[in-house]
DNA sequence: AAACCTACCAACCGCAGCGTC
DNA sequence: TGACGCTGCGGTTGGTAGGTT
């Protein structure tokens, strides 16, 4: 059947980004607000595809982005995150103030990736490397797309792959505080979002089971924290999965 | 100084999820 | 209910800065 492009490709500039097309985003988004990227690269003169501008937006001129290197705290959260959520790149960003997925995606690939093979362990799997060998084909902490992993829909979900004690390690699972939230990014300078996602609104709370495969409309019994924004995840994932 | 290599990161591409009609 | 459009995500690529020979 095949998609329609998502924009006019003829007509668009690839590549870097110039002075100009960064000033005329930031000030478009700052009159009219972010959204409704395939209509904004016309509205603000831009010969970009509505792809590019928000990539350029959420990546790199986002006013709250924190830039500059990641600190020894947030390597290590990365770690963690990675090791329970897998390459989930965007709700591990959501973890981190001022970072965003690409960079984190980046910065693993770069740096991380090295640094937990120095230290004797299998960046994927987050095993020591002598048992991960013996063991990748059953263990596959991230359920992301790729080569080698399934389709999200199928059993071998997230739930099997982290939190099901039968394969991850006891010590490895106790060490990590499973009483995951996910604060905003960037909630103070966002204006108010209509999208239905519901991390996307500042005044609501966020439940993570949402990106660990619950849609809305599946009932999870996550429970709300006053006076924060976040709700914390921390019932077993196969209780959320079997509904129990 | 030049050639080559490596690491980094911005940007692109394709696909999936979700909402609307 | 299914087609379609939009948005967001994750994997990958390509340009380039910095280091090494």
């Amino acid at each position: 059947m095949g998609r329609s492009p998502c924009c006019e490709k003829a007509h668009t500039n690839k590549g870097a980004w110039t002075k100009e097309e960064d000033e005329r985003l930031i000030s478009y988004i700052k009159v009219h607000g972010e959204g409704c990227w395939r209509s904004l690269p016309k509205a603000a003169g831009l010969l970009r595809c509505g792809k590019s501008c928000r990539l350029r937006w959420i990546n790199y001129l986002r006013p709250d982005l924190k830039r500059g290197n990641f600190t020894e705290e947030e390597d290590e959260l990365i770690i963690k995150l990675h090791s329970l959520l897998g390459n989930k790149w965007s709700i591990i960003a959501g973890r981190l103030p001022g970072r965003t997925d690409n960079e984190i995606k980046n910065y693993w690939n770069t740096h991380i990736k090295r640094k937990l093979l120095s230290r004797g362990l299998d960046p994927q799997t987050h095993r020591p490397l002598n048992r991960a060998a013996l063991t990748t084909t059953s263990y596959r902490p991230e359920n992301a797309r790729g080569p080698d992993t399934v389709p999200r829909e199928t059993t071998d979900s997230i739930e099997e792959g982290h939190s099901s004690g039968t394969s991850m390690d006891e010590d490895q699972s106790s060490e990590i505080n499973l009483e995951l939230s996910i604060s905003l990014p960037y909630a103070s300078a966002k204006p108010p979002c209509t999208s239905p996602k519901v991390a996307c609104a500042p005044s609501q709370a966020i439940c993570l089971c949402y990106d660990l495969g619950l849609r809305r409309g599946e009932a999870c019994s996550c429970q709300s924290i006053k006076s924060s924004q976040v709700i914390s995840y921390f019932r077993p994932l196969e209780e959320i999965k079997f509904g129990l």
